[in-house]
DNA sequence: GATCCCAACATCTCTAGACAAGCTGAAATC
DNA sequence: GATTTCAGCTTGTCTAGAGATGTTGGGATC
């Protein structure tokens, strides 16, 4: 989609779009600078020959992205913190304040966790899955099924859902958890995933849950949802996980 | 229903936004499920007798807090993972941390979350602070401790500590969350905070922390120990936040 | 000098249309 | 039966206005 943009100015982007693209390479240009002011509804109405509605529009998008803010009756100003490149690194790191053993880095590579239960199998994913993997009419999806443990101790449940189209005929099935796993294979087939989205959520285990990681009554779970994507902004898996919240805190680095 | 709509014996509130209201509350009600389609915008015209810009507002306000999405040429659908049950969940996004008022960003700015305790002092800092922040031999932390409420109810709270040192003398212990917030501030004495590493955590709450929150049994909370770092890598800012685990989803988007 | 009022200006809300673009299902065709 | 076409639905984009509401600064008043 973005792709677009700069190859072929002239494809249908929508008005407000441009404007709005123009805005932000004014701003990464230094030309407005944070707390400056931004040309407002007025102003964009007169330079690019638009209704009041486009020229919101256009100063919507930077106001949804954080980029700048409107302040009724005075103006359009840029922002002092400007959205971040979203470049983290994710880390999911066993016990300790610090920062310990860093079990899981950006590349995935393991330590001393280790897979202790592995199911594989091709079936219909359930209806959410399918719906983020854009699996239409009960298309099968690749699902792996693990239990890891460190150092003994089972902490973390992982499904991993993958379209089955996607990985047809090729060993992904076999792989394990490590460097030259899953996502190197996918890389493989031509579909790296590059951008990572992650949502977490804590709640109570349920019985299941409690048993298969072996909780201390009271012990709350972590909730992680990663959807990976491709270059082109496919979803190329999915990954529900379920994590002791006595064995792990998740960190997350990332810069203004 | 829309006889309602015509007085407003309470304060002026967009139509827009009482439609949106209208619609987050039937969703909440069970009303309309994930997956399930909501009312169009030529639903929405017809019901409410509002114009086309009118009902597509509405929809706006779903499809940004992410309860809603909408598929072109088909209609629009209450999302499958939504921010979470109860309409006040926000996005605790990388995304958002930049772009922030100060601390929380463009989502939260549209979203009404606001203050209702706030204190401010300058006293020593818990030890794992005091370590973290560099402070030696009892020098004082300026801490601001808030509580944050989202539609009437509360959902977090935030103990921020700052080296006394770096903002004696400034005005920065006055000042509350927003765009002039404390990020603006410490850019302002030279301190701008550039690099962010969080640590998660789940437990169940204590006494206070549920009373606080106003927890319904059962509900673990998140903590959040967010340290922010200066460009030459001093650390400038400590926060130590509980969220309501019912009431949030942490978001992450980071690449490869 | 201090206070109040107000006009200018900004964003915010809303209208009543219009056309474009994408999806779906049914009818027509092969 | 299988395929293609197309009408009718949807959301997306856009216009040219209008009034409401909040902010600001200067001028008149006290």
């Amino acid at each position: 989609m973005s792709a677009a943009m700069t190859s072929d100015p002239r494809a249908t982007q929508p008005k407000y779009q441009r404007i709005a693209d123009d805005l932000k390479r004014e701003i990464d240009a230094g030309r407005y600078r944070p707390g400056d002011r931004l040309p407002g509804e007025n102003d964009l109405m007169a330079t690019y020959g638009v209704a009041r509605m486009t020229a919101r529009q256009a100063l919507g998008v930077l106001k949804d992205e954080g980029t700048a803010e409107a302040r009724r009756g005075v103006g359009v100003f840029v922002r002092e913190f400007r959205p971040i490149r979203r470049r983290g690194i994710q880390r999911l790191s066993g016990r300790s304040w610090g920062g310990g053993a860093s079990v899981w880095s950006a590349d995935i590579a393991s330590r001393e966790l280790t897979v202790d239960q592995l199911s594989v199998a091709e079936r219909e994913a359930p209806e959410r899955i399918a719906a983020v993997l854009g699996l239409k009419g009960g298309e099968p999806a690749c699902v792996r099924s693990r239990r890891f443990v460190l150092d003994g101790k089972p902490v973390l449940l992982s499904d991993s859902y993958l379209p089955a189209a996607l990985v047809a005929g090729s060993r992904i099935t076999d792989q394990d958890t490590g460097p030259g796993g899953t996502y190197a294979r996918l890389a493989e087939l031509g579909h790296k995933p590059v951008h990572f989205q992650e949502q977490i959520r804590s709640r109570m285990p349920t019985g299941d849950e409690a048993e298969r990681l072996a909780l201390a009554p009271g012990t709350p779970v972590f909730l992680v949802h990663r959807t990976a994507f491709a270059e082109d902004g496919q979803v190329v898996e999915v990954n529900e996980m379920v994590l002791d919240s006595a064995s792990y805190i998740l960190e997350y680095d990332f810069d203004a």
